[in-house]
RNA sequence: GGGCGCUUAGCUCAGUUGGUUCAGAGCACCUCGUUUACACCGAGGGGGUCGGGGGUUCGAAUCCCUCAGCGCCCA
C-alpha cells in the first residue's frame, strides 16, 4: 500500500462531511432513553461572514458536542441566525442607495420585501462556511429569529410582559443616531480607545438685576439656546451667594435660574456648569431634581429646530451650528476663551456617527423585578459562569439593572405590537393581532373603532429582545398548545422537545455579550419556564492578532478563515485556535498555532502508515513488547483521566494538550519506538492488534477536536461496516491505573535518556552499539524492560555488577550507577572527575539545605507528618547519592 | 470617577486548600543528525532571584500591605 507521507485534508474533509450529513449523524430527536446534550449556537448575526471568533466560538462548540455524542447522549446542537436590526437594515439601506432608491421613497412593506430578498441571498453564508469547519450541527432545526413562529413568539412575550406590567412607555434620555435615526442602547454606543483632545469654551451669561456675571465652561456651545439652568457646587465660595438668581442666556435672554448641585465639580472648567436637560443625561437628572424645563432644540436629523429661537441656525447642523456660534458668540463679547482638555466622544457602533442623547418616547421594560431570580442563580452557581471571574461582573450588572429600551426607530424586525387609537398618551392597546388589538380598544375606550382607526407603533423591538428567548423558541416553545396566555408560563407536557432538550446544557459565547444576550436569556428563562436555559455558560476569550489588536475587518488583521482551512485543513484551524486558549482567556492568534496542528496532523497520518504498512507474520508476543502494551496502556489511562477531568471543568486546551502530548509523545516517541520491528522485519500479530486498538483508542479521543483525520484513519484502519464510523462510536472508558508500572517505565526512559545523552556527548554515534552495567539494589527495577533499554538505547548486552566498571562511559541515576565501557584511552578521567565533583557539590548543598530544614525544631514538629517523612526521604537519598559520586571520584584516582 | 482582574522562561500560559514529583508545559531558540513512519521529523541542551519593596510563617509563586505597569466592566 502507498500512502503519502504528507497528510493532505482538503479532499478527506469534504468526503466526511457529506458522509456524516447523508448518514444523518447530526440530527437528535426526543429519546427518553438517552441523556440529553443540547447546546444552542450564539446566533451569528445575518450580515456577518465567519471571523476567527466564530472559529474557536463553534470549534469548542463542537468539541463539547462530539464528546457527549460518542458517550452515548442525545445530542443536539442548534444552528441559527438572528436578524439583527440595525446592521442589517443599514446593510439594506446602503445597497438600495447604491441602485438609486432611497428607503424613504419606499414603503415600510416594500423596504421589507428588499430586506428579506437580502436576508435570503446573505443571511445563511455563515452557516454554510461552518460547515467547512466541520460543525456538526442539527441543520433541519436551523433557527432565525423572525422566523414565522419566533416571530409570534416576540409579539407574545411583549403582550404578555406588558400584562404582567414589566413593560411601559415613557421618557428617557436615549443615545440617538443621528444616521441610522434610530435609538442605539449604551452597549452600542462606542467610546474611542484613544481620548480626544476637544475644546471647552467660556460663555460669559448676564445674571438679572446684578452686574455679576457667570462664566461658564461648556464643549457644546450649540445647546445655548436649550438652557434651563446654571448650576453651581452649593460648597463653592465663589458662586454660592448667586444661587437663587436668575442668569440670562445669551442671544435669546431667557431667564434661567441659578441653582446649587452636588453634581457641579468645583475644579472642571469654571465651576459653573449650564444645565441642558433635553441634551444631556446628566443634565436631565439634574433637571428633575430641580424642575428644569425641558427645551429640545435639536430634531431628530441632528439640525436645530425653531426652538432654539435663534432664525439664523434654524435646520443647520449640530456641527456647524458650534463653529457659527463660537464666532456668533465671540463677537457679541460672550466668549471668554477656551481651553482644551481630553475627554471621550460616544459613536454609535453601527454608524459611527456621534450620539446625541437625546430625549425620547420609548417601550422599556423594567429590569428591577424580573432579574431578580436570573441574579440569584448565578451567584449560587446553580448557573455556572466558566471561568467563575465573570461573576463579579455579572454581580455588578445585575445590582446595577437598569431598565431596558427596547424599541427601535427602524422597519426590520419585530414590530412593536401597540395600537394607538387616540393622541394621548394612554390611548393605546397591546395585543397580539389586530383583531385583538381592536377588541381591547373598544373595551377600553368604550367606543367604535373599526381597523383603520389604529395605528400601529411605527418602531421594531431590538434584535435582543428576541434572541433572549432563543433556548426556548428554537423549540417553539412559545406556541399556541404549550404557552398558557393566562399565567403568562410556558406549560410542561405539552413540548416533547421543549420537554426533553431544556434547559441545554452550555452555552458557549464571548464575554462581550454577558449582558446584552446571556443574563437576558437566563431572565427569560426563568420567566417563562421557571427553569435555567443552560447549566454552564462558557464564556470564550477574544481573539487578538499578536499585537494584542482586536481582529477586525477595519484593520485588516484577520485572515480569512476559509482561506486558512483550505490551506492546512479544519483540523489544523481547530486545533490552532484552542492551543492558546483557556477560557476566558484572550488568545492570540498566530498562524504558528495552525501550523502546529498541521503537523500533529500530519504526525498522526505518520504513525498510521507506519503501523499501516508493518508486514505482520512470525509468533508470540516478545517481552518487550508485552510490557510496552502493558505500559502504554496505564500511560492511556492516566491521560484519559487527566483529559476527563479537564472536560470536566471546561480546560479544552490543556484536555487538547493533554491529548496531543500522549498521541505524540508516548504513543509515538516512546511506545511505537518500543514494538517497532527492525527494519525489513515483519510484526507478530499479537502485538499488530493490540497497536491497532490503541491507535482506534487515541483516534476516539482525538475525534473531538480532529474530527476530519480522525474519522479517515479510523476509517482505514480496520475494515468497517456500514455505519461504522467514529463519530458515533463509543468514547473510551478509563481502565486499570497502575501508577508503579507508570514510575518504573519513567525511571527506564531516564536511564535511556541517559544512555543517548552520554554518548552523544563522547561524540558517538547512536548507532554505534554499547553494552551496560548496572550497580544497583535493586536489580528487578530494570529487568522486565530490559529488551525496550536495549532497543532504545541500542545496547547489546546488559549486565549487573557489583563493582565499578573502569574506563567506561558513566552516570548515576538517584544511587544506582551505570557504565558504558569503551575503549581504552577513550575516557578523558580529568573531564569525567570534573563533572562528578560538580554533580557532588550540587547534591552536597542539597543535602545541607535539607538537613537544615531538619534539623529545625519548629519545622519538625509544625509540619505535618508527610511533609517531614519526605525530607527524611530526600535527606536518605542525597546521602546515599554523595557516597556513590565519592566512590566513584576515588576509584578515578 | 467607581468596581473587578492581571503581572511566572524569548512568546502564550499551567501552578487547585502555603509543605511530596515546586519552579512546569507548548511553541520559539541552540547543538547534533538526510537511522529504514514522519525534516510538517528525530536525539540532546540552554533559559525564570515567579513585576518592585515590606510583612505574616518553621516554610510564600501561593496569604496580607504597599508601589509600579497593564487590562476589562460600569459611569
Amino acid at each position: 500500500m502507498s500512502i503519502s507521507t504528507k497528510y493532505n485534508p482538503q479532499a478527506i474533509e469534504d468526503k466526511w462531511y457529506a458522509h456524516w450529513m447523508e448518514k444523518g449523524y447530526f440530527k437528535a430527536k426526543a429519546n427518553p432513553d438517552k441523556e440529553p446534550f443540547t447546546v444552542v449556537i450564539p446566533p451569528p448575526n445575518v450580515t456577518g461572514v465567519l471571523h476567527m471568533g466564530h472559529m474557536l466560538n463553534n470549534t469548542i462548540q463542537d468539541i463539547l458536542i462530539r464528546k457527549a455524542r460518542m458517550e452515548g447522549k442525545e445530542a443536539l446542537w442548534v444552528p441559527g441566525t438572528d436578524h439583527a436590526s440595525i446592521a442589517t437594515e443599514a446593510k439594506v439601506v446602503r445597497m438600495l442607495r447604491e441602485q438609486g432608491i432611497k428607503k424613504s421613497d419606499l414603503s415600510r412593506d416594500a423596504f421589507l420585501e428588499h430586506a428579506w430578498e437580502w436576508k435570503e441571498k446573505y443571511g445563511g453564508i455563515i452557516l454554510e462556511q461552518l460547515k467547512k469547519l466541520g460543525a456538526s450541527c442539527d441543520w433541519d432545526r436551523t433557527a432565525f429569529t423572525m422566523d414565522e413562529g419566533y416571530h409570534k413568539a416576540v409579539l407574545r412575550v411583549f403582550v404578555d410582559l406588558h400584562k404582567k406590567g414589566y413593560i411601559y412607555r415613557g421618557w428617557r434620555m436615549v443615545n440617538w443616531d443621528v444616521e441610522a435615526q434610530t435609538t442605539v442602547s449604551n452597549e452600542e454606543v462606542i467610546y474611542d480607545d484613544k481620548e480626544q483632545t476637544s475644546k471647552l469654551y467660556k460663555v460669559q451669561y448676564d445674571i438679572k438685576d446684578s452686574d455679576e456675571k457667570v462664566i461658564i465652561a461648556t464643549q457644546r456651545p450649540e445647546t445655548i439656546m436649550g438652557d434651563t439652568g446654571i448650576a453651581v457646587n452649593p460648597k463653592d465660595d465663589r458662586f454660592k451667594h448667586l444661587i437663587g438668581k436668575k442668569a440670562l442666556v445669551p442671544f435669546i435672554n431667557r431667564e434661567i435660574p441659578i441653582i446649587g448641585d452636588d453634581y457641579v465639580e468645583i475644579e472642571f472648567g469654571t465651576g459653573c456648569l449650564k444645565v441642558t436637560p433635553a441634551h444631556d443625561p446628566n443634565d436631565y437628572e439634574i433637571g428633575l431634581r430641580h424642575n428644569l424645563e425641558v427645551i429640545d432644540t435639536i430634531s431628530l436629523d441632528g439640525k436645530l429646530n425653531e426652538k432654539c429661537e435663534v432664525p439664523a441656525y434654524f435646520g443647520m447642523d449640530r456641527f456647524k451650528v458650534r463653529k457659527q456660534i463660537i464666532k456668533d458668540l465671540d463677537e457679541a463679547g460672550f466668549l471668554m476663551g477656551d481651553e482644551e482638555f481630553t475627554t471621550k466622544i460616544g459613536r454609535s457602533e453601527r454608524t459611527g456617527s456621534v450620539i446625541e442623547p437625546k430625549l425620547s418616547l420609548q417601550w422599556f421594560i423594567n429590569m428591577k423585578e424580573i432579574s431578580k431570580t436570573a441574579h440569584k442563580v448565578v451567584m449560587d452557581d446553580e448557573v455556572q459562569l466558566v471561568p467563575a471571574k465573570f461573576k463579579n461582573t455579572y454581580n455588578h450588572w445585575m445590582e446595577n439593572v437598569r431598565d431596558w429600551c427596547i424599541s427601535r426607530q427602524l422597519w426590520w424586525g419585530q414590530r412593536i405590537p401597540a395600537f394607538y387609537y387616540g393622541t394621548g398618551d394612554d390611548e393605546y392597546v397591546v395585543a397580539e393581532t389586530i383583531e385583538e388589538a381592536l377588541t381591547l380598544a373598544q373595551e377600553k375606550s368604550g367606543k367604535t373603532f373599526s381597523a383603520s382607526d389604529l395605528r400601529q407603533d411605527e418602531d421594531v423591538l431590538d434584535t435582543w429582545a428576541s434572541s433572549w428567548l432563543f433556548p426556548m423558541a428554537v423549540f417553539d416553545g412559545f406556541n399556541d398548545d404549550c404557552f398558557d396566555k393566562e399565567t403568562g408560563k410556558i406549560i410542561k407536557g405539552k413540548n416533547a422537545d421543549l420537554d426533553y432538550f431544556y434547559p441545554t446544557s452550555v452555552l458557549v459565547t464571548a464575554p462581550e455579550i454577558l449582558f446584552f444576550w446571556v443574563a437576558r436569556m437566563i431572565i427569560a428563562g426563568y420567566e417563562y419556564t421557571g427553569e435555567k436555559p443552560f447549566e454552564h455558560v462558557y464564556l470564550t476569550g477574544i481573539v487578538r492578532d499578536k499585537q494584542r489588536r482586536k481582529m477586525s475587518k477595519s484593520l485588516g488583521n484577520s485572515p480569512d478563515p476559509l482561506d486558512l482551512i483550505k490551506e492546512l485543513g479544519a483540523d489544523a484551524v481547530r486545533t490552532g485556535m484552542l492551543f492558546s486558549s483557556p477560557a476566558g482567556n484572550d488568545l492570540l492568534y498566530d498562524e504558528k498555532l495552525v501550523e502546529q496542528g498541521r503537523n500533529f496532523a500530519n504526525k498522526i497520518w505518520n504513525a498510521f502508515r507506519l503501523v499501516k504498512n508493518w508486514e505482520v507474520k512470525g509468533t508470540s508476543m516478545p517481552a518487550e513488547n508485552q510490557i510496552a502494551v502493558q505500559w502504554f496502556d496505564a500511560r492511556f489511562n492516566q491521560a484519559l483521566t487527566e483529559i476527563e477531568d479537564h472536560f470536566s471543568k471546561f480546560r479544552m486546551s490543556d484536555a487538547l494538550m493533554s491529548t496531543y502530548k500522549l498521541v505524540w509523545n508516548d504513543f509515538c516517541s516512546w511506545y511505537l519506538e518500543m514494538i517497532k520491528p527492525a527494519y525489513g522485519e515483519p510484526i507478530d500479530p499479537a502485538t499488530y492488534e493490540v497497536t491497532l486498538n490503541l491507535f482506534e483508542k487515541l483516534m476516539k479521543v482525538l475525534h473531538p477536536f480532529m474530527p476530519f483525520i480522525s474519522e479517515e484513519v479510523w476509517s482505514q484502519i480496520r475494515e468497517r461496516a456500514e455505519g461504522q464510523d467514529i463519530i458515533v462510536s463509543a468514547w473510551p472508558i478509563v481502565g486499570e491505573l497502575n501508577p508503579g508500572l507508570i514510575k518504573q517505565a519513567e525511571k527506564v526512559f531516564e536511564l535511556v535518556s541517559n544512555i543517548r545523552n552520554a554518548r552523544s556527548s563522547k561524540g558517538l554515534s547512536p548507532k554505534e552499539q554499547l553494552d551496560l552495567f548496572v550497580r544497583t539494589k535493586d536489580q528487578s527495577a530494570y529487568e522486565a524492560f530490559d529488551g525496550t533499554i536495549k532497543k532504545l538505547g541500542n545496547i547489546g548486552e546488559i549486565q549487573t555488577t557489583n563493582d565499578k566498571v573502569e574506563n567506561a562511559l558513566s552516570f548515576v541515576i538517584n544511587s544506582d550507577e551505570f557504565y558504558m565501557p569503551m575503549a581504552e584511552g577513550a575516557i578523558d578521567v580529568e573531564q569525567e572527575k570534573e563533572e562528578i565533583q560538580k554533580e557532588l557539590d550540587y547534591t552536597k548543598g542539597f543535602l545541607n539545605s535539607v538537613t537544615k530544614k531538619l534539623s529545625n525544631e519548629r519545622f519538625v514538629s509544625g509540619a505535618p507528618e508527610q511533609v517531614v517523612a519526605n525530607e527524611k526521604k530526600k535527606q536518605a537519598d542525597a546521602e546515599s547519592k554523595i557516597k556513590v559520586l565519592e566512590e566513584k571520584l576515588a576509584g578515578l584516582g
